[in-house]
DNA sequence: GTAACTGCAAAAACTTTGCTGAGTT
DNA sequence: AACTCAGCAAAGTTTTTGCAGTTAC
């Protein structure tokens, strides 16, 4: 099957950042941003690995660590503030928010209008420009085993 | 000068957490515990190791991990999410926010009434206990460089 | 006195770097 | 053809672990 055609969303996304900055469109750039943009759970690096090897044996974590590297200055991902052991990327741009479970780490996404925020400001010398919200829980399935 | 008596809130609030608990108060969880109450820049493991040298020169860096651990399964501190290279521990329990610098990583505490959030609820089974919104932007000396 | 704790050093885990052959433009 | 990039392996950081002597209770 053809997927670099031109209804693929995040293989043109790249294809754009990487043509404005100058940076060869690589397939392995190609897979791991796939793989980034069809996750939703905030992988860390040696998550994103294990998803690319099946289509790509050949890739390296090395090479994993050098795109996500890549793709946070592109602005096309980003590295999420966490907790824990490793790195937790995200290649979702849009305003929202985490559900973060403090048992298994998992991250999810969500949005909700109750918790919109006023627009970023300068506050005491620091200038913000964007605004992350966390929420601290347990989630379904961990939430399931501590009823248990 | 002597510090080890009633009128220390770190102090008790360490000896109550470790008698219910079962621990021992030792000289060291008492110093890291001191240091990191007295610190409002969310230090790293190795930045507490630096503040509590000068006070105890034979403290190593693995009592540093392991009491930031005990600390926070105490519930007397907590870890952080951030990202780069370090964790991170602040031992302000109460309800606040954090300014994140995007350059050099500082994080300061702020409270702000135009952020104060709707009560943790469950949603779709996510059962959420608490939130913690992070600021991104310039700390003040940041902002400044990128000024000047 | 007993149980728990610290410091040390070694190990493990995670991330970065330098180099060379290969791939992109 | 020039330049950039991926893969490998080695090095660098950060964090954890095991153990023996010491300390708190």
């Amino acid at each position: 099957m053809k997927l670099h055609h031109a209804a693929d969303p995040p293989f043109e996304r790249l294809k754009a950042s990487c043509k404005a900055a100058g940076l060869a469109l690589t397939p392995q750039r190609v897979a791991i941003y796939r793989a980034l943009a069809e996750s939703f759970d905030h992988p860390s690096p040696e998550a994103l690995f294990d998803r690319v090897r099946p289509h790509m044996p050949s890739v390296s974590l090395a090479t994993i660590y050098k795109t996500l590297e890549t793709l946070v200055s592109l602005g096309i991902a980003s590295e999420l503030p966490a907790t824990g052991d490793t790195k937790r990327y995200d290649a979702n741009m849009e305003r929202h928010h985490h559900l973060v479970c403090d048992n298994c780490n998992a991250i999810e996404d969500f949005s909700d209008s109750s918790l919109e925020l006023k627009p970023p400001r300068t506050k005491n010398g620091f200038v913000a420009r964007s605004v992350s919200v966390h929420v601290h829980g347990l989630c379904r399935r961990c939430s399931g085993l501590a009823r248990a």
